[in-house]
DNA sequence: CAGGAATGTTATTGTCAATAACGATCCGGC
DNA sequence: GCCGGATCGTTATTGACAATAACATTCCTG
């Protein structure tokens, strides 16, 4: 399959990407949750005090694209918005949230394991490091 | 960063290829490509016998989202359509073409050489091989 | 030569990210 | 206390990329 694009690490990366999230999405999909919300909900969890900018910038979501995140699981009866001043809001998971958050970790731990599986052990342990970083500032 | 989500397989998968196709991206965009024209451009190179269908399937890009792909790249004057029979068409590099390819591979040539600087030297060899396992097909 | 497979295409949709702009609010320094 | 810069939530728009369904044409094989 190509071996020009095969060895690059930038392709691989990309192509492992695409099929990874593809498949996470297909099974976030059976309880009808995507994956930026699925995130969202992971991260929240009982903490009541994570405003929507401050969950952006933690999930590298920019501030107006919250806005339909954050409507999508509202109407969902997902999540609820608490104002903490006249600027910012809280936002915090419902009962309903609560479950689905708990349905969220098991989907993407069972995911996450299989994933894993998927790599030879000899490379297995140096994966999450090396993808971090990636992406975590130094 | 919140650590619930940064020791998870799936999430640092998707925040390390968000970020590096940023970058790429970036860069590419210096010389007007977009990451999957410029895949195409190194994919295809001096061959003169790859239809569109073929590269779809080896990019892994529906043969109906070719088109668009290909339009634009045409009209940029980089490739052309070379009808094979009724039916099928080549998809080949104009002279133009060539020299983009040449500037995407110093491009993308350069930009894996900083990705994987970015990854520590004991974790580096094992990053291509785990990646390739999570998208080829066993 | 007939029928199933493949090709290129159109059109539409969905997910996610980026950018620019806006009014409202907060906060730190004076 | 007030003022000005920063922050917040929001609207609207755009772009890249992928997915799906449908269609006419052409192919290839039995």
């Amino acid at each position: 399959m190509s071996d020009i694009l095969r060895h690059r690490p930038g392709y691989a990366l990309r192509r492992a990407a695409n099929a990874m999230m593809a498949e996470l999405a297909r099974r976030l999909g059976e309880i009808d949750l995507r994956i930026a919300e699925a995130s969202l909900l992971l991260l929240i969890d009982r903490r009541e005090d994570m405003t929507a900018s401050e969950i952006g910038r933690i999930l590298d979501i920019q501030r107006a694209n919250m806005v339909p995140l954050l409507n999508r699981l509202e109407d969902a009866g997902l999540v609820i918005r608490r104002p903490i001043d006249g600027k910012s809001q809280a936002v915090l998971l419902t009962e309903a949230g609560l479950a689905a958050r708990e349905r969220a970790d098991a989907i993407t731990t069972r995911f996450e394991d299989d994933l894993l599986a998927r790599v030879a052990p000899a490379h297995r342990a140096h994966l999450v490091p090396a993808l971090d970083s990636l992406w975590t500032e130094d």
